[in-house]
DNA sequence: GTCTATAGCGCGATAGAC
DNA sequence: GTCTATCGCGCTATAGAC
């Protein structure tokens, strides 16, 4: 192991990310990846034995991270509308950050699904869920302190959220923007009392 | 033309529709639409030039039909909720008769985007936008029946259920089923007040 | 209208030199 | 660790026979 694996090892998986978030799993490819990174393509099986595993490798990456952020929201001292408005500001970020063309890791690949192996999928689902269980605890103490206002329980209430939300990136991508994607999550803020 | 034709060109139309919500628009090809259709793919070419050609016509099709279906719920004498309900149906109907694998072709699309032609992006941002207008109409209509209740302006709640709704398909397809959809959709109309 | 044959490219992956 | 070279495959698309 030199000096630069970890350094290579984590352009790849930058260059794999934005890849996948701007063109999906089918549109990032090891060629593709070696444009970005100054390598050639045989060489990313040295890091990467196969396309699968670096998909793998860059969704528990990004699950890693978000999630991350995500608890730091929650463990804030913040309201629950002010954690609800940070997690939101997450998915608005990437898609601000990518100029509007990068859409949430997780949520492109739910389309691609079938083109994905066992593991992946495994790996998606779970992200999914944590996610819609920690909305589900922010609209829980929203509910319980009178600052959230919502029918039905929070769990679900978690999941809603959730799907619109990985909805609205690429609805956005096409049409509307970061504009647009802003104007429909400040409705949503607003039908839950805010 | 012979009488063959109008057949074979629906008949390769339906495969590639079906490949495109199960597998993307990456997924299908001309190859993969002879297995289903019983025709060697260079005799693809002869009923569609292009591969875009294809996926614009599939566009199309799929726009007219969806929306004459919408069209028939807005006209139908039902109530506001009975409306909404109905048009729920539509994606709940594709993803069960796809037995839980295919999603919404122009949600499927919108994820691949950046892979697509000028001419169907724009057919995929014209569908985006009469689905939201015609949500629109209904939540107008219902507010006004005091039979819906929500905050804010009817058009960005059309586009908010809207993007929910694309949003929920892949996200069910890989975690809930049929079942979870229902659940998030019982939710969204549960907090419209029904 | 459908066929066979093929061009031309990009893909994932491997072998072996350095 | 990165390179060159190559294999085998699938892809879109075209030419030309039938």
């Amino acid at each position: 192991m030199t000096s630069m694996q970890r350094d290579t090892r984590t352009a790849i998986l930058d260059a794999a990310q934005e890849l996948i978030q701007t063109h999906g799993a089918n549109g990032m490819s090891y060629q593709s990846i070696s444009r970005v990174v100054k390598i050639r393509k045989a060489s990313i099986h040295y890091h990467f034995p196969s396309k699968d595993k670096l998909i793998e490798e860059v969704i528990r990456r990004y699950s890693r991270e978000f999630l991350g952020l995500v608890d730091g929201i929650l463990v804030s001292s913040d309201s629950a509308p002010g954690k609800l408005r940070r997690y939101i500001g997450l998915f608005e970020t990437t898609l601000r950050n990518g100029a509007g063309r990068r859409v949430c890791l997780c949520g492109m690949l739910g389309a691609e699904l079938a083109s994905l192996g066992n593991p992946a999928v495994s790996l998606l689902r779970r992200f999914y869920r944590d996610n819609a269980k920690r909305l589900a605890r922010i609209l829980e103490d929203g509910r319980k302190t009178r600052t959230l206002s919502f029918d039905g329980d929070p769990e679900t209430m978690g999941e809603l959220i959730f799907s619109f939300l990985e909805g609205a990136m690429p609805v956005a991508r096409a049409d509307g923007g970061v504009k647009g994607f802003g104007r429909m999550t400040g409705q949503l803020l607003r039908n839950l009392g805010l």
